[in-house]
DNA sequence: GCTATCTGATAGCGCCACTATCTATGATGG
DNA sequence: CCATCATAGATAGTGGCGCTATCAGATAGC
């Protein structure tokens, strides 16, 4: 971690500046290298802008916002732009959508961003010819809830109110990549058993 | 999509030139689009790069190629690089990612891009205080195994033989973005219950 | 004192996903 | 037939992003 990235951070806003102890020395202490792995974190592991981590440690750092928006802010920017002429298919997708959320009981906003996201990315299997596949969305929200309690319960018991925001948004966005690796590793599985054990790897067999 | 646009990812290999019927004039068809489509979907969406899509598009092309190797291909961009002095809790992470796998008899490479993706992680996890947070990972894992499951039985169902390789792709891709944009709704209905309806939204009740 | 090091500020770099401009060629229409 | 206009291809430029290099000014430490 380089002096210069590190005083870019303070700059762009991530990172508190250090305490000046005379004009030309500033100390550094545990929150500071706290708030930089946090950071690095969301910048390499989950891919983060610094633009959204800006708007994730402001509103961290805010101890009035509440960790519904603070989620908000940090899934604002993961919404895809996919351009295309509107009404053209976005609406079905925005109502099964809203027709799944209704399903499953859901409290959430069905014009919220992440509905959008998945409203968006809907149109863009359909788009791609795979319109069947919300043939399997029941079985992914299955899952989806089932992780999104475990996280919550994660959090109920490891993790103190006043971190509350700031692992939230850890929670939320690692969690994706861990998830997501996971299943990679899961598809490798199940390819090879389809497929037979063609000796295509490091076959552990 | 303008012009410009469509001939840049020809110049950069993602999409192949039209057919010449004239030095300048030439006809692009349905493949053509559909590339197009794929590539949108791929950048937008799945918000890979133009280079990873490119190695994604040359081996979708190439018919000697593997739905195995595609998505190695495919997913080889995702590790994140999260620089870090070596050994210093990646090699245990390691070690915990080759158990689970050992653990589910997954046949999967434990030395892989997605097991490192996931070491990787735990790793950051860890270094944001929250090394518990492995206690949940046999759930995500079960979660993952599901929705795995339900993605093979999609492609056996409704997919050709000769869109094997490009659907693969585009289901690991864009069913990451489904089932994180899922689990983030799920979310906040689990966290509207918990902490309460504070009518912070558009409660629906 | 004298050098080495730190600070903050400004400007620049390298990569990436385009986009603007240019020339040559040929389609198009009165 | 000929003026206009669009298109192909090539080259160079743009804007954004995540840093990074350079520079004055100030001070710590010898």
């Amino acid at each position: 971690m380089s002096v210069p990235t590190i005083k870019f951070y303070v700059r762009e806003g991530l990172l508190p500046a250090g305490e000046l102890t005379s004009p030309n020395q500033a100390s550094y202490g545990e929150t500071h290298v706290r708030r930089l792995r946090l950071i690095r974190a969301l910048l390499d592991v989950g891919g983060l802008s610094v633009a959204a981590i800006r708007g994730v440690v402001v509103a961290v750092d805010d101890p009035e916002e509440s960790v519904h928006d603070v989620l908000g802010e940090a899934t604002k920017p993961l919404v895809p732009r996919y351009d295309r002429e509107p009404g053209d298919g976005v609406e079905e997708a925005r109502k099964t959508v809203a027709g799944l959320i209704a399903a499953r009981g859901w409290h959430a906003d069905p014009a919220g961003p992440a509905a959008e996201a998945l409203a968006v990315t809907l149109v863009a299997l359909a788009d791609l010819g795979h319109g069947r596949f919300v043939e399997v969305l029941d079985t992914y929200a299955d899952a989806a809830e089932k992780v999104a309690r475990a996280d919550l319960e994660y959090v109920a018991q490891h993790v103190a109110r006043e971190e509350f925001v700031e692992s939230a948004v850890v929670g939320t966005v690692l969690g994706d990549a861990m998830f997501s690796s996971l299943r990679r590793l899961a598809h490798m599985d199940a390819s090879n058993q389809v497929f037979g054990p063609q000796e295509q790897g490091g076959g552990a067999e």
